[in-house]
DNA sequence: CCCGTCGATGTTTACGTAAACATCAGCCAC
DNA sequence: GTGGCTGATGTTTACGTAAACATCGACGGG
């Protein structure tokens, strides 16, 4: 900057108004200006900048994985939005689940150059690991359960499953069999939850729930199991990978989608309409919770203050081919 | 960082020193410091270090979109290879492949506070916008043609589709039809003219190129085509969605896999396995692809010296259940 | 017993920027 | 014409850290 201004011949606070676009610098200066930045190839140096300032225009953004679609996507939108209002994401990826590799993120999160954090994950995971956060820092917590200590943007889980259970039952299905993901995720409780809800309102009997990992090679294993059962005629799968899994068992035990059985996923991924058949499935709006994540840490970093409480981003359910009514109606 | 040195009794650089690890601190000081760090919450400014130090230890990664497979994979292992050497991640999307837009992305990465940048996109892309880089920003571009100007890492393209046209021929099949991507993709351009030269040298009739998208939609509509194509007995699909939509179109036209119709795809996308059937594919090693843009970058600023040179990366052939001999050939 | 040495700690300084304040020239009103 | 005002530009300073250098006390060898 020093070199830039001598070379303009100007001070360097008036390299620093060009730079930033301020008023008071007469046109002929600030050519002259511009011409020596270019001539040496001057770079405002951001670190100063931060350092004068006293904030990044960053947000942090801390996961698990980005081998779910869920987080992925999620992941886009937030570093769509913060592009658009000036930040810069820097990606924290926790390799192991644990409270210790949490802590360990955070630790290094809370020195790294961020102004907020995003947190695409469970709040019980969080609530043990925050404490070496700076308090300064504001966190939004994205894909997780009530938010009573942090600001927490999620999915309409139940709504969705809701929706997806009763278009199953609307169709003549007796009752829906559920494939729930992994223990412990509170997005699959929820979706299990209002599953089971909606069978006792009306009335229907519940299934023994059927447990995988999200994978679609557990949705395999559970769908091999799932064809051998009398009277199973309608599962929701909690997620379209197991979904994908289960169509491939199904097929595999000669039960025709949806003649035999219908199939309703959770997400509605990419390749779900290309699936055998194309997968009704609930759409989640995963741009709509990163968009909002990000308005969120920013009117917490800007009011200095944490917000509370969830904010539900409504689904809806896509029909496609999956689905139909049961054999004995068909038959009637 | 002077109020702990304060309620330490000591000075702010014995402060400094500690917050570093650095040795010549005695252990009773230490303990004094890091109890007053505790009391006051003090965290190092990252702004103020990276001023000093002249370094961010933070890598940008310039990618276009997060929705394909192997670019989301490529940056988890990116995040991990940096994590482990201390390096963070800032993301910087590029929402339009166009020029103009490459270059304000450019730019801004620029200012960002980054060491170094792994681009994942192609070289052709590159070359008109890396001009408003700074120079002494290191660069590394995975998934791309041949790095004469940069140090290019990619998968090692050719060798894959050699190695899925040959399994077709081997299987006895007379010709392999092949489903490229789009135009202007290098890796499609290089799986298309491997898929070209094979059939060639074994004297085999070059059936008409099928162009698709990469995605699970144009497989569909190129596989609605392909079906009705007489003596198309083996498709090589440019990726693994396009093959998913492909599978869905024969499917539906009556065609069996691999009975009927042989499909091999390219990725190893997780949910290939459970495909119906399950894809036989190439399988690209992502994660090592970047580990070797972290290496390659790292090397890079540590040397002050740009590499060049491209790595490819071997593929391997993954055989599951979506490639069998001809029909004719059964029949025998 | 004194001096040299070494280890622990303190002091000074610079990193690049921009806010705050200072200066200076030109212009207008009286 | 002169004083006050405005706009353009320069000067000073501080942001938080860590390298380089300075200081000080203790310990050991001659």
């Amino acid at each position: 900057m020093a070199d830039v201004a001598h070379l303009a011949g100007v001070s360097s606070q008036t390299v620093s108004r060009v730079s930033n676009g301020s008023q008071g610098v007469v046109e002929e200066t600030r050519q002259r200006v511009l011409a020596a930045m270019k001539e040496l190839g001057y770079r405002p140096n951001s670190a100063a900048r931060a350092l004068k300032a006293g904030e990044f225009r960053t947000l942090g953004v801390i996961l698990f994985t980005l081998s779910t679609t869920g987080n992925v996507r999620t992941l886009e939108a937030i570093t769509e939005s913060a592009a658009m209002e000036g930040y810069a994401i820097t990606l924290m990826p926790v390799a192991v689940p644990t409270q210790t590799g949490l802590h360990g993120a955070f630790t290094r999160l809370g020195e790294l150059a961020v102004d907020g954090i995003i947190a695409i994950m469970e709040v019980h995971l969080l609530d043990a690991a925050t404490i070496s956060l700076p308090p300064h820092i504001q966190v939004v917590v994205a894909d997780s359960d009530a938010g009573d200590r942090y600001s927490v943007v999620d999915t309409d889980q139940s709504e969705g499953a809701r929706m997806a259970v009763r278009h199953l039952i609307d169709l003549g299905h007796d009752t829906v069999w559920h494939l729930t993901g992994p223990e412990g995720s509170f997005a699959a409780q929820r979706r299990a939850d209002a599953w089971q809800r909606v069978l006792q309102q009306a009335n229907r009997t519940v299934p023994p729930l059927v447990r995988g990992d999200w994978s679609a090679k557990s949705g395999y294993e559970a769908g091999l199991w799932l064809a051998d059962q009398p009277g199973c005629t309608a599962v929701f799968a909690a997620n379209d990978q197991m979904a994908l899994g289960l169509l491939r068992a199904l097929h595999e035990r000669g039960k025709r989608v949806p003649q035999d059985v219908s199939v309703v996923g959770f997400d509605d991924i990419a390749d779900a309409s290309d699936f055998i058949p194309p997968l009704t499935t609930v759409h989640q709006d995963f741009g709509e919770v990163g968009r909002l994540c990000v308005q969120g840490v920013l009117r917490q970093i800007r009011n200095q203050a944490a917000d509370q409480g969830t904010t539900l981003v409504p689904t809806r359910l896509v029909l496609r081919d999956s689905t139909a009514a049961p054999p004995d109606r068909r038959a009637r």
